[in-house]
DNA sequence: TATGGTTAGACAACCAAGTTGACTACTTCA
DNA sequence: TGAAGTAGTCAACTTGGTTGTCTAACCATA
């Protein structure tokens, strides 16, 4: 039997490819795997680019680069920081709430669909085992996969 | 509950991580998950650089590129193709397959790891579960996650 | 058996998404 | 109040891919 490393990377990639195969269908800006990760952290809570570059794991000037770009598609706000004269927030427009929200949806979707594979119960236990090995690991958050 | 997407993401990069931390320790040459792939899609057939560029879903220069890389570091070799004087076979090295042993003892490592944190059995329903939902979906080989 | 269409691999020019490094303006702290 | 640190920007460069072109070899068919 396969390792479960690969199981996972499988599945990962299958119902990731399946996202984006539907996304291309209505999108219209090209929106990459990173957007998604950007609006996913930006969601929770305000962050300035330093914050995101963090979250990304990448410089600052890659952030600023990524930030820009969603400014200009209009999914994301630049708002001055309340304390810091240097920093500025970035935060979701409506756009980018839509967006989110319509993303989360095909999402569930394909876990309904994965759901009627496996059965509703052994989906649930799946989950609840792969958090609690998170848990053990000490990963509470969604970084990239790249 | 986050979706399973989103589980599966966060597990996979997890034991990615692990990996990849205890493979720094060890290694000499800057080895890079793409190589990874290269390696166990060649443990199991004689492939042509085309071959491993539509594995791998890049051009075939860029599959070449790399091919010469594995090459110049003696993980893989180049044999003459016995029918197509303008294709060669790439073929693992000893060194190759040693690594590949290598890697592959670690990722048994990390999912004893999994096993002894969600149970043995509750593993095993796990891949088995996996497995099921990618053999519905009609994914039966690993494709680089990036 | 000649020939036209396809394919494997190499070479070159280019591109995108990151990097490092340097700088300014502002903040923080001893 | 001065020195060290930080947010963001600009610019140069690196990397891992891309497209486009070419040659040599393959293969189907008339």
């Amino acid at each position: 039997m396969e390792p479960v490393s690969m199981l996972l990377a499988m599945a990962y990639r299958a119902m990731g490819d399946q996202f984006h195969e539907r996304l291309r269908a209505v999108e219209l800006e090209p929106l990459r795997p990173a957007h998604g990760y950007v609006f996913r952290f930006l969601a929770e809570r305000r962050a300035t680019a330093q914050d995101l570059a963090a979250h990304l794991g990448v410089t600052k000037q890659a952030a600023a680069k990524i930030v820009s770009e969603l400014v200009e598609w209009r999914y994301v706000q630049r708002e001055p920081h309340p304390t810091d004269k240097r920093a500025q927030y970035v935060t979701l427009t409506t756009k980018g709430r839509d967006y989110l929200k319509f993303a989360d949806g095909m999402w569930a979707d394909l876990e309904a669909e994965m759901a009627s594979v496996i059965g509703t119960a052994e989906l649930h236990a799946l989950k609840g085992n792969l958090k609690k090995y998170l848990d053990h690991v000490g990963v509470h958050h969604l970084r990239p996969v790249w």
